[in-house]
DNA sequence: CTGTTAGCGCGTTCAT
DNA sequence: ATGAACGCGCTAACAG
């Protein structure tokens, strides 16, 4: 007989607080309160019902729970690919924090789809969720507004919303990028193309932003086409890198705004038969996980996804319960310079 | 303005279908028709109400809704650790499927231990899940079997359960690993050993079995010391490289029962200073998704992770919908020998 | 310490 | 074509 919290040997499909009660012999609101706790149950009393719940494997109605109590005990994960290990290493972190709590985590993917994002936050309105984690689509406020105008409490993950009224939990690409380009300088380069993501999502406009501070504060151009648009996934890094690598004269490095741009650029170098670093320097925003990679290579500002997940989930159980502060939270935590050896030295 | 279905401008906070009713001069009944497009509404009242839900960004109640309906909307994936890539394409695969179709996903990680699978389950029963993927953590009809006592489908995912009565959707782990080993066997391999996942775990079990008939067939005896017993996990597969090879005489070829024991395994050997495949072959079950690896260089047998959660998927909505067969089934899709350069040749 | 009443928001049943 | 009454399963508020 299995033997988990109020489930037990099974009699009957469906139970409910009823059922318990008439087996127990007592009202429906003293198996209420055994259940959870809350107000004086005599300890024979309190047995008696443990006895019925158990022998009737009685599981409480969540749904009708939720209807009364105007809560799920459920969050929602709403990101852009959980495919990206590092959004990946955030769904494991948030559920970690999200399930020791009793909560429940619901997740959807936008692929970067600003009405797939809609659709899915309206899914999840209608659930009523006790809040949302958000990885936004684009740096707007509207996603943001209508959950809030919904009473539902927002974190947003990862990405940074201008004039947004949202708790944020993030890190700051600006100076990550920033820190990355540096060292690039630093070894000499001078020739630095980039690799980044669409306009309007934050990540990728603040890494460009971050680009072209290191680049500014040493006093460099940037040249017409060293600056590149596309999306953040492998076959834009691709081809983004095969025309980085073709431009003349030829950049001495390439930064690649996050994983799989740089995986992308990495194949498309290798394509072109370019070595790394002798023949041109890669480094990458974004780290693959340990597990993940044989031969750690290239050099990569990372992000503690992990715990950035772990902070946000926080934040919003915090938020939740009515704990949190009352102004908003932003959180922005630091990136690490990895250096390994995809741009060991200048090229030449 | 937003304009997403049953959102729109928002005038209060919590809006019920009895404010929308008031709104359009008419009972709450027919909101609710105009809403589920169930029974007769003229067109005029139809309109009135349409507009009524809009201007007061009317969401339904998802809680009251399951009450009274007795579904959710929702499914639950519950699998061992979404960091693998393997379960994280079938977490893409099951999310785009239940998406399309307008349920929402919750998803759980077990860490192959039964009494976090169970603690899950038990939210997840309360909660009223339409239905369950289940990635068992065991080989055991247990949980399956407290799940369907709640009359709540399940479809068992990448692994086989003896004697169980679920539908079953999964690869061969037998015919892989033999198809896996025979290729070693064929480059002349005799001393080949297995790193494989713990006892019970039929993914582990299936593969050591394919292992064995493969060598029987040729005629091989496997030595003592050939078969370890581990976790699927990278640590565990460095410690059993690292034993396998310092056997003496050393096997000529690894074989790794997952990815994240081959690449424990390839570490392990890169430490012992063994080129692979020149001192020592690795081959290794499930594929890293190419968006992740710049050299593929591991020979592997792969899974099509993301057909076989669409599968799954589709299988577990329609049990929903009853309109699956009567009878349970089990759907073993084939795995894929993909042959790269870490067991080119014989080694020596 | 225990029970009665009532209502959360929705949709089925039955009436009009 | 529309509405009134009822109850899904639960717990807060108020008796006793």
């Amino acid at each position: 007989m299995v033997t988990i919290p109020y489930i037990g040997q099974i009699i009957v499909g469906m139970t409910t607080i009823h059922d318990v009660a008439k087996r127990a012999g007592v009202a429906p609101i003293t198996v209420s309160r055994v259940i959870n706790n809350s107000g004086y149950v005599s300890e024979g009393t309190r047995e008696r019902v443990e006895t019925a719940v158990l022998e009737l494997g009685y599981v409480p109605s969540g749904p009708a729970r939720s209807l009364r109590l105007k809560r799920t005990n459920s969050i929602a994960l709403v990101l852009t690919d959980i495919t990206n290990p590092f959004f990946t290493t955030i769904a494991r972190g948030v559920e970690d924090v999200a399930g020791a709590a009793g909560y429940t985590v619901t997740y959807c993917n936008t692929d970067e789809d600003e009405s797939k994002e809609l659709r899915n936050i309206s899914l999840l309105l209608q659930q009523q969720v006790d809040g949302i984690l958000l990885v936004p689509a684009l740096s707007k406020v509207d996603t943001v507004n209508l959950i809030e105008g919904y009473k539902v409490p927002v974190v947003v993950l990862d990405r940074r919303i201008p004039e947004v009224d949202a708790d944020i939990v993030r890190c700051d690409s600006v100076d990550g990028a920033y820190k990355l380009v540096s060292y690039l300088l630093k070894l000499g380069h001078r020739r630095i193309a980039i690799l980044t993501g669409p306009e309007g999502t934050s990540t990728a406009d603040d890494r460009l932003a971050g680009y072209k501070w290191a680049m500014s504060e040493y006093g460099l151009d940037i040249g017409k086409d060293w600056i590149f648009r596309g999306t953040f996934t492998q076959d834009s890094g691709f081809d983004m890198a095969q025309r980085a690598a073709r431009l003349n004269p030829r950049p001495s490095a390439i930064f690649a705004a996050n994983n799989f741009i740089a995986i992308g650029a990495m194949k498309a170098l290798q394509e072109l038969a370019l070595s790394v670093p002798e023949d041109i320097s890669l480094v990458g925003f974004d780290d693959l996980p340990e597990s993940l990679v044989v031969f750690p290579f290239l050099t990569v500002v990372a992000q503690p996804a992990y715990q950035m997940a772990q902070e946000a989930t926080l934040l919003l159980l915090a938020r939740i319960a009515g704990e949190a502060p009352q102004e908003r939270q932003e959180l922005v935590l630091p990136t690490k310079l990895i250096i390994r050896l995809s741009a060991e030295r200048l090229p030449g």
